[in-house]
DNA sequence: GACCATACCGAACGCTCGCTCGGTAGCAAG
DNA sequence: CTTGCTACCGAGCGAGCGTTCGGTATGGTC
């Protein structure tokens, strides 16, 4: 994954596609293996021969979508690789274009976690950790360099990344800002919100609006 | 309510209080009628003696828990009145104050909206942007002055907000920090986020961790 | 042509859901 | 000492839930 600024739509077979959706709509308990089979233009049974249970298509969805995540983020890491200042703006530059271009895997990430059976929670929730571990680390070390003036790096890395995993909850393709704009303007908060006052260190390559993949 | 800072248990009916911590647990359609009457030492109908549907219970939670931050966000934008830096700071704080102190109720508010029947999500949703629209004319107006030095203040507004009302996913009372504490480090975080660079203008009362009625 | 795996479906199982019916116990007013 | 109101409860209704059973149609393998 070294394109993690390169989106496609996400790879999930017609079953997870269904299931997403219907999560989106009525949360992981209001959706009915019903729904979900008559979006997917399947019968009930037809659904579980492709997944054993419902528990396991929102497992199956979770999964992908956070290797996904992860992957992009530690290419993103890569690229500012030396220069933290530099990692954390592009970690949160790739955090936020995920929400944007994932948003329902995304929202379903952060909302439906206490849905899952408390062994695949614990499964899913590490590799969470792990993703807010690769910026909790870049903050520690700007700000052990003083070049982030903050007095509680780890509240305040927590600040910056929910505020990015809040994205969801507003914005959606087609929004008057493009995916790229919003993760910009976001990167210039976070830099901010971490009290850094010298150049910014990105500059994120702006797509035209009707110009992605996905706009 | 000029004692915005101030924080007692919840004045919830015990159905209520039972109806959020199993809304809390399993989400609204997780929850079932029976598991609230349980936890609330009551028969099912009981229950229904109270409230006519389980939507009523939902309904009913988020009325009085956006009554009770509306009032409270108005008192502390008062409190500031006439320094739209101070506003947004104390706006902020009080944010942050109601998201730890009112943790379990917060969270439903953001997390169950969509298991509102429309009509009843049009009403709550209209009292949410009423306490953003708070804020976000604060930031419009320190923005126009120049104090805060942004360039997309409704963008940088609403992310404030967000990593705010994030804190119910992450805190509960008995962390290591006190709901005070938190406070005044967002203030600083927010502050940050605008790019605002003068003396901070106000400096939350900190509260012995063990002398809240709380705590 | 027999065999098997894949990809489905109609019908239905057992269970739990939100909700209701027809009560009862306690108490205050007349 | 009856009446009426509030606050409940045991039992159960009809519907809908996740899931399964016993199939069928298709297409490749020997």
């Amino acid at each position: 994954m070294t394109e993690w600024r390169q989106y496609s739509e996400l790879q999930l077979d017609p079953v997870l596609r269904a299931a997403l959706e219907a999560f989106v709509d009525t949360g992981y308990h209001g959706a009915t293996v019903r729904d979900i089979a008559r979006r997917a233009g399947l019968s009930v049974p037809g659904i579980y021969h492709h997944y054993a249970t419902k528990q396991d298509m929102l497992l199956g969805i979770l999964d992908i979508t956070m290797d996904d995540l992860l992957a992009r983020s530690r290419a993103a890491k890569e690229e500012g690789a030396g220069d933290p200042v530099r990692s954390f703006a592009l970690l949160v530059e790739c955090l936020v274009l995920f929400h944007c271009y994932r948003r329902d895997a995304a929202f379903i990430g952060s909302s439906e976690m206490r849905s899952l059976e408390p062994a695949n929670r614990t499964r899913i929730a590490a590799l969470r950790t792990a993703q807010q571990r690769l910026i909790d680390a870049e903050v520690d070390e700007a700000a052990r360099s003083g070049r982030f003036q903050v007095g509680f790096p780890h509240d305040a890395s927590r600040a910056a990344a929910t505020m990015c995993i809040a994205v969801p909850s507003w914005y959606r393709i087609g929004h008057e800002s493009t995916p790229e704009q919003v993760a910009e303007r976001y990167v210039d908060f976070a830099l901010g919100l971490m009290h850094y006052a010298g150049p910014r260190p990105v500059r994120t390559i702006d797509r035209a609006p009707d110009s992605g993949p996905l706009a």
